[in-house]
DNA sequence: TGACAGAATATTGAATTCAGAATTCAATGC
DNA sequence: GCATTGAATTCTGAATTCAATATTCTGTCA
């Protein structure tokens, strides 16, 4: 995948040995991890203890990470009784979605206007890449280009707050087991909609490419919706 | 040991007690208050054995929250070197009122289709109050009641989600907020616009209601932008 | 004087300890 | 048998301690 200009933005300095990152964030992105990846099930208490031993930290940081994503929406801190992994009713989905639509949209706008040429190039790509994997029925695949392409969208915006709002809620609604089901229909057609979308921003078309992000988004949402009610 | 002493002597005033349920979540919101208020002004670094002595706690609660308020962006940290408060450059203000703008255009959508006849009759009654108290020139009457107004339509989309995102994100603005003075054509023009607004929410128009919830927001930038360039 | 090395000090990050609340579980009475 | 009480245990929240890193201070030498 091309992240070389991920990369770049990502390295100030040259220091800094993985390992010595500040722990307490080391532990927060692990833990946040084994949520959206299913490891730690909704409704699940956190066993502080069990994590400790398997990160090897002590409580402190496992602590700092818990009330971080308790601030994230993916734990709910009750006082003097732990923390459980939030559930996701549908009508919660559905309020993320709606919001994800809302920002993603405006990622559109905004990629439309601001991304630059080479910007353009990479999504382009990436969506020739999407494409293929759908062809070649890789679903893996696949769930990590569009996720590559929904990225590079909102990184072209050039908009930090943007970024770190729409990463802190998707964050809610891409737990493994969502991914798991996609229809044939629907991925078909969402292949389609990213090549709208990828049209659009070359058009430099902001209000067309916002629109049909609202949609790719709502439409995203019916389908697993669509699938829950099995 | 003799901690209680010390501190009676070294702490300035004498604060009310603290809930001690919720220590450190006590903590955050004092922290994020005093940021809010410029207490804490941008650039600067927290003192954190200041700040445990002017709370009466450890450093523990104190850390958990700043690590809260650094994922909500209104800390940086800097691995060993401390936490200081985030600058809001004008080009960052501008990408917080975009997203800003971005929400609360949802908000005036989803309130429009899902406020009830009591929520919009309280819109009404606010947005009337608010021509009042501009009639009138009180204007610490004016701003608590624009951010009650802002406040009902975003509880009236019962949409937890972005009323907690739109909260994390508003919260960066509204340091300007405290500074920001108004002059009488911004003044006239928004009381216009929230009459606007409340007109649009009562006849149900959510596209017309989400657009004029944006104009308003852009609008309100370009003033504060305006006056921040003098 | 000013630049530098290295010691002294302060600050940060994380582990450990301590206090208090919640949960478990056994004993008692009905 | 079942509910209730209260001690034992476990867990959570916060303070304290300890280790690592950064900063300041001081003395030396050019």
């Amino acid at each position: 995948m091309e992240n070389s200009q991920l990369e770049a933005m990502t390295t100030p300095v040259a220091h800094e040995p993985i390992n010595r990152t500040a722990l307490a964030v080391e532990i927060t992105n692990r833990l946040r991890q084994m949520i959206l990846e299913g490891q730690l099930q909704p409704g699940e208490k956190i066993n502080e203890k069990l994590l400790t031993r398997q990160f090897g930290v002590s409580r402190t940081p496992l602590r700092e990470a818990m009330k971080v994503l308790a601030a994230d929406g993916l734990l709910d801190l009750i006082p003097h009784r732990g923390a459980v992994i939030t559930r996701q009713s549908t009508s919660e989905m559905s309020e993320v979605f709606r919001v994800l639509a809302a920002l993603e949209s405006l990622a559109g706008e905004l990629a439309a206007e601001q991304a630059s040429d080479a910007d353009l190039r990479n999504i382009a790509a990436l969506t020739a890449d999407l494409r293929q994997s759908y062809q070649d029925g890789d679903r893996p695949r696949y769930f990590s280009i569009n996720q590559a392409i929904h990225q590079a969208i909102l990184t072209a915006t050039g908009n930090e707050t943007l970024i770190r709002s729409h990463e802190s809620i998707a964050f809610r609604v891409q737990r493994a087991r969502y991914q798991a089901n996609l229809t044939s229909d629907r991925w078909r057609a969402a292949v389609e909609e990213h090549e709208a979308i990828a049209a659009a921003l070359h058009a430099r078309d902001a209000q067309r490419s916002g629109q049909l992000m609202k949609a790719h988004l709502l439409h995203k949402f019916a389908a697993i919706n669509m699938q829950r009610q099995d």
